[in-house]
DNA sequence: GATATAATTTAGTCATGCCTAAATTAATTT
DNA sequence: AAATTAATTTAGGCATGACTAAATTATATC
């Protein structure tokens, strides 16, 4: 069994290579709130363990293996924060804190139950696909809140889950996952979003904007 | 915070003392899966942290503090061990294992909420008693199976969590805590016992029935 | 191409928490 | 009381996983 600092890195570098950025050592200490030193060291064991890939000095890529176990910690993380959100009701920029946590500990058999009880969930609660049983992550192509224009509406598909004051704010306003909006206007140079939510006009700052992805987009006039 | 392997220190002396055992370090290391040396060596620890008090080679008790902790952990134990039994249908055999992990990582908040939902109870799915948010305990008067006469009848008050094969065992036959029966029969010569639950005759073994205690014990005739 | 800057790795340290082996202290026999 | 046995503690070691400081390598600039 793998300790829980190296799956803490598997997981990381797994995410980091989803979002398509190119994994290095500073990066992956960044991230983990690590020195680079530190994270030199843990890859050298993943690499010995046959889970990481790395020449000297260059880029760090999972290998197969080490991609298995990734998605593993990820379907635990993202079952467990279903999990809390929804049979707890746990506030949601809450849980991925508490999963943190969990998903080191629990075991397959309670992942299972819970799965059941979930009705085998997709997403998570900020709308992050869970891997099936077998790595199997339901590809998605969801697009920037950025990239709208005015007068288009959409449905909100999913959000960042690393920043807990912007979760709490995107909660007031119910941009939940599931949430659909209309854009009522786009600010020149740059400027925030107007959006009407169930009826209600709110203004969204860029930089929340960009950690919201939304689909069904459809245009109005 | 302490660390996980001090919280199962302080736990494990606070369920030995409270059996009425005297504490030592042999037993405390036994208990624990450890060798002697390193459980002086942890005492010495938690010894500077005020959590623990001993005399050099004599016995081993609780701080008030070293209490508040170890209660703290027994209460995140039971509560979890109950949510697993009813809320996600694990088997009770297997109920303290996995709370076992689970007990060091839980948060406040979640606790509060299985709490909830489990409608504020007061034992786990083997009887034992669980911690209020304040420390205290409800003292229980169970009396041992083993003391049972012939034509008494009792109802399940509590069993060893310990014997996951057991706890199986005692499932099989329904003897949860709660179940009602009659003592039908005693062997002669620390015989075993013959009861009859729910009118099915079941004989049960006197290295059983010292794991048993009940409660509710009535004359019958 | 030489040099400055940035990133990465190596080397050595520290805290946890376990271990074994040896020394010490306590308890039991004789 | 002395000697044996049992329990406990000390001493030293090991793996994990973090750290700092220094050395190395890569990249960017002039």
């Amino acid at each position: 069994m793998l300790t829980h600092a190296a799956e803490d890195y598997l997981k990381s570098i797994y995410k980091l290579q989803e979002k398509g950025t190119k994994v290095s050592t500073g990066l992956l200490a960044e991230t983990l709130n690590v020195k680079p030193a530190s994270a030199t060291g843990m890859l050298k064991k993943l690499k010995a363990m046959k889970l990481v890939c790395q020449e000297r000095y260059q880029e760090i890529t999972l290998t197969e293996a080490g991609r298995v176990v990734a998605l593993e910690i990820i379907r635990h993380h993202r079952l467990l924060e279903l999990y809390l959100f929804k049979a707890l009701g746990v506030p949601w920029e809450n849980v991925h804190e508490e999963a943190e946590k969990l998903e080191h500990v629990i075991s397959e058999d309670v992942e299972e139950r819970i799965d059941a009880v979930l009705g085998y969930p997709t997403a998570d609660p900020h709308g992050a696909p869970i891997p099936d049983k077998n790595g199997v992550v339901a590809q998605t192509a969801y697009i920037p809140m950025t990239t709208l224009r005015k007068a288009q509406t959409c449905v909100v598909a999913e959000v960042s889950d690393n920043d807990s004051a912007l979760l709490q704010y995107l909660g007031e306003l119910n941009l939940y996952p599931g949430t659909a909006f209309r854009v009522l206007d786009v600010a020149p140079f740059e400027g925030p979003f107007t959006i009407d939510i169930a009826g209600h006009p709110v203004v969204i700052g860029r930089e929340v904007a960009k950690h919201i992805y939304v689909a069904d987009v459809q245009e109005g006039k």
